[in-house]
DNA sequence: CGTTACCCCTGGAGGC
DNA sequence: TGCCTCCAGGGGTAAC
């Protein structure tokens, strides 16, 4: 479900609620996600005050503060996860997995499919914690150009798409915007990473900015009271120009769009328009 | 080192 | 109605 457009908006959501709030409780009904919540966690997040709400790729950080003691709660929402506000007295559902309690809502944590992960890291920087600290750069920032990415691939011969999600090199673009982006730029997904041009990485890198900003203004637009990574029928897909269109025409040429998979995902193109 | 296959897990869609 | 298969926006690991 979220990328790196999904997560930020969840953000932007979380942010103007969490900014200063305090964890009364925190509740764990399943500990069982990517990485097993350990039993202290609860009493490691009660009193914590909430003192920024930020992003690394896909990763949602709230940095907490208790006293002296500082760390950070690191959420990923995986392929199903979400987060939302819900009054206090609601009873939680199926697979409503983490609540963090807070004077007058709870933030709840819901992932059906468990592959979301909630992890504790103590201390004041949580960009070492191993799940970030491997971490590539961030798209929409300045490290993110042409040269540095025609660079990162000039050993890779397989194909751009898969590398284009490889976090270890940049975070945040999954599998609809890598496709979405490599359409926006003209490039075909199956074409390797180190036979495209320092001209062509030219367009991809806006592309694949343009692509992202695109999809946080889509979502932004719609932050009401709760967070929302429900992009299936909302509007982060409506805007796809190839994602899912399989068979359908180009909306550049009118030609079929074809489906093809790479490395175990689904990938959508246009091979008249992507070369 | 780069690349791929497989696995984690549940639910929805579609075929029979 | 049930059962089966396949698919799903992520990522870690093992193996080639």
């Amino acid at each position: 479900m979220p990328e790196l457009p999904e997560v930020e908006v969840c953000r932007l959501g979380l942010e103007p609620e969490l900014l200063g709030a305090e964890i009364r409780a925190a509740t764990v009904r399943q500990p069982r996600l990517r990485h097993e919540l350990p039993a202290s966690l609860p009493a490691t997040l009660a009193g914590q005050q909430i003192v920024a709400v930020r992003r690394r790729g896909k990763y949602l950080l709230l940095d907490c503060q208790r006293g002296k003691e500082v760390g950070s709660l690191i959420i990923h929402l995986g392929m199903s996860g979400n987060l939302r506000f819900v009054p206090l007295d609601q009873a939680p559902g199926k697979h409503d997995h983490v609540d963090l309690v807070f004077a007058g809502q709870i933030l709840r944590f819901a992932d059906p499919r468990r592959f979301g992960a909630v992890v504790w890291y103590a201390g004041a920087q949580v960009e070492r914690h191993p799940l970030l600290a491997v971490l590539g750069v961030e798209p929409l920032s300045d490290d993110f150009t042409a040269d540095w990415l025609a660079a990162a691939n000039a050993r890779r011969s397989g194909p751009i798409k898969p590398v284009l999600m490889d976090g270890h090199l940049v975070v945040g673009i999954g599998n609809i915007y890598a496709s979405e982006s490599l359409f926006r730029a003209g490039i075909s997904p199956l074409r390797a990473a180190n036979r495209i041009s320092r001209q062509r990485y030219e367009l991809l890198v806006p592309a694949i900015r343009q692509t992202l900003a695109d999809a946080i203004a889509a979502g932004g637009s719609s932050i009401r009271d709760y967070v929302h990574s429900d992009g299936g029928a909302g509007c982060f897909q409506i805007q796809a120009g190839v994602y899912d269109r399989a068979g359908q025409p180009c909306l550049r040429c009118g030609g079929p769009i074809r489906q093809i998979r790479q490395a175990g995902r689904s990938t959508y193109y246009c091979p008249a328009c992507q070369r």
